[in-house]
RNA sequence: GGUGCUAUCGUCUAGUGGCCUAGGACAACGGCCUCUCACGCCGUAAACCCCGGUUCGAGUCCGGGUAGCACUACCA
């Protein structure tokens, strides 16, 4: 039987979305696209207590970034036929509720099945008896052992039960775990994994206090009511696949249980464990897609895209850490990635962050962005360090220009600025070592003759470049100094360095004629003029 | 502690018993280019966790160690 793929990216809004889940909803997306499935987004909240405002915007909003697109449930307004919301946590399909928290009493039909088939049962224990009980007995496990010593209904008289659930005590529901079975998963990724139930315990699946049921329950009857082929979600999973697989079997669905496969873990750069947000604080880089200004505990993240980052660029990146196609490929667009990719092709080791690597990928993709595009991006740069009479008569063509110059040593958008600003604003100081090192004896005497021998150069010939005999071109400027350097027998490195310092402010940047051309002929006079003074 | 997963250059990885004196990429280092700094190009260094076994032959299969990670909540 081959079903229809459906997958689900089923992250709790309890903050910014952790890098390493936008790489679980990447391979979802893949493989969705890949097989002409459904990709389907759901909240699980079913932790009332750890909800964080906002953050449900702040995971359709980063998918959408990245370009990964939902067809399904929360965040797939836009699929609706003439949605007039722009609700961005709008919901469509016809297996709804996307959300967790509005989906109880489906849950309670079905902990309430489970009841009476006598696969689940109530227990009274409160959170502090249950602590106590673990402070009292080391490695204490609520299961077909001990179950027997709690207070719960296969304990206590029926109408002692009936007594408690009618007065409002507050009460959990346990599934009933039988011991002594090995089970059997089946992961894509590592082949069979096998657990035996005694290490599972009596999992609650359902708490009276908040009336929504944990993750495990809600999990399970909303991927079988939603029609789930594929799981796939992280490797911190797979211990509690076993009990998943239990839970399908008491409600009588193992044949359409979904397929499970278990992704590796992103790993700390450094040292061991898993990566945090507290990494990228300490190493200096973004674990989250974009920024995210925590309205709970104030905190404030840093994003991919606030960095500077393409979202081609990240999903590339992420795309390779934890999958390899076969050949030496590196770049990979997302039409790509949805032909090439496979669950088989995916490693089974964690791997650690190479925050480098994904610079590197900016730089690509970087560079294949149009002069204008990145001129576009850049005007905010601009608007930002430049006084606003200044940025009033900077020309989007002109930037581009500049850009095209400089735009190979940069790997963001915003360190265009620091390879570029000379070109906006005249050096304020010149660089120590810079000086130190270019700056000679001699150097005012050959920028005093430089200076009177460009003024002699007209304005149209500033400009100039000559088509040469073997195809390339050279400046008509250089044409002109070079013949005076050699005449005058001073060193080409001592003064055009020289030269270089007085129009950059240091000893660095594109070629010089490239400079003088965009500054014009009065302007690098006027360089000239200031730095002889100053230096 | 228990259970599970994993194990190739510093990092991401290729490798599915002979094509492996182990390939690619990032990072590092060196050279070239050059008025400078970069980019780019070329090159160098760098790895099969250990011990057994199977086999004519093991990075590749099996067993045992070791190490790392994950899970072990009325979190997901």
């Amino acid at each position: 039987m081959t079903r229809k793929v459906r997958v689900r990216f089923a992250p709790s809004p309890t903050g910014a979305l952790h890098i390493g889940g936008v790489r679980t909803a990447l391979y979802n997306y893949l493989f969705a696209r890949q097989h002409g499935g459904d990709m389907l987004l759901r909240i699980e909240d079913t932790d009332s207590t750890r909800f964080v405002p906002g953050a449900e915007e702040y995971i359709i909003e980063a998918l959408q970034w990245l370009g990964i697109e939902i067809d399904e449930g929360i965040g797939a307004w836009s699929k609706k036929d003439g949605a007039k919301t722009h609700d961005l946590c709008g919901q469509y399909g016809d297996k709804g509720p996307y959300r967790q928290s509005e989906r109880r009493e489906i849950y309670h039909r079905y902990v309430n099945q489970l009841l009476e088939s006598g696969n689940a049962y109530y227990a009274f224990d409160t959170p502090e008896e249950l602590e106590a009980k673990r402070q009292e007995v080391p490695n204490f496990q609520y299961d077909a052992h001990t179950r027997g010593t709690m207070c719960n209904s296969l304990t206590l008289p029926q109408e002692e039960v009936d007594r408690r659930i009618k007065a409002g005590e507050k009460y959990v529901v346990r599934f009933k775990v039988e011991p002594d079975e090995d089970i059997h998963v089946n992961d894509l990724i590592r082949g069979e994994v096998v657990i035996n139930s005694n290490i599972i315990d009596d999992k609650v699946l359902y708490k009276s206090a908040d009336d929504l049921p944990t993750y495990h329950l809600a999990n399970i009857v909303d991927d079988h009511l939603m029609e789930v082929s594929h799981v796939i979600r992280g490797e911190e999973w797979l211990p509690s696949a076993p009990l998943h697989v239990l839970l399908y079997r008491a409600f009588g669905w193992s044949d359409t249980m979904p397929e499970f496969a278990h992704l590796p873990l992103l790993l700390k750069p450094d040292g061991n464990g898993k990566l945090s947000k507290r990494d990228g604080d300490r190493l200096g880089f973004p674990v989250f897609p974009l920024e995210f200004h925590n309205q709970k505990d104030g905190t404030v993240s840093s994003g991919y895209r606030e960095s500077g980052y393409f979202p081609e660029a990240v999903i590339n990146f992420l795309a390779l850490l934890g999958w390899h196609a076969s050949g030496d490929q590196e770049m990979f667009s997302m039409d790509e990635l949805i032909q090439q990719f496979s669950l088989e092709r995916v490693s089974k080791s964690g791997a650690k962050f190479d925050y480098e690597k994904g610079r590197w990928f900016n730089h690509q993709y970087l560079q294949l962005r149009s002069d204008e595009e990145l001129a576009r991006l850049f005007m905010p740069v601009l608007e930002k360090k430049l006084d606003s009479s200044v940025y009033q008569n900077v020309n989007i063509e002109k930037v581009a220009q500049i850009i095209g110059l400089v735009k190979d040593r940069v790997n963001f958008v915003p360190e265009l600025w620091e390879q570029a600003c000379f070109f906006f604003e005249a050096p304020m100081e010149y660089d120590e070592k810079s000086l130190k090192k270019r700056w000679k004896e001699d150097s005012p005497k050959h920028l005093t003759e430089l200076s009177e021998l460009l003024s002699s150069v007209s304005d149209e010939d500033w400009t100039r470049k000559n088509l040469k005999e073997d195809g390339t071109t050279e400046w008509l400027l250089d044409t002109v100094v070079m013949p005076w350097i050699a005449e005058k027998e001073y060193g080409v490195g001592v003064v055009m360095n020289a030269f270089r310092i007085c129009l950059v402010g240091a000893a660095r940047g594109p070629h010089i004629w490239a400079i003088t051309d965009i500054l014009g002929k009065q302007e690098t006079l006027r360089r000239i003029d200031t730095a002889l003074r100053l230096i």
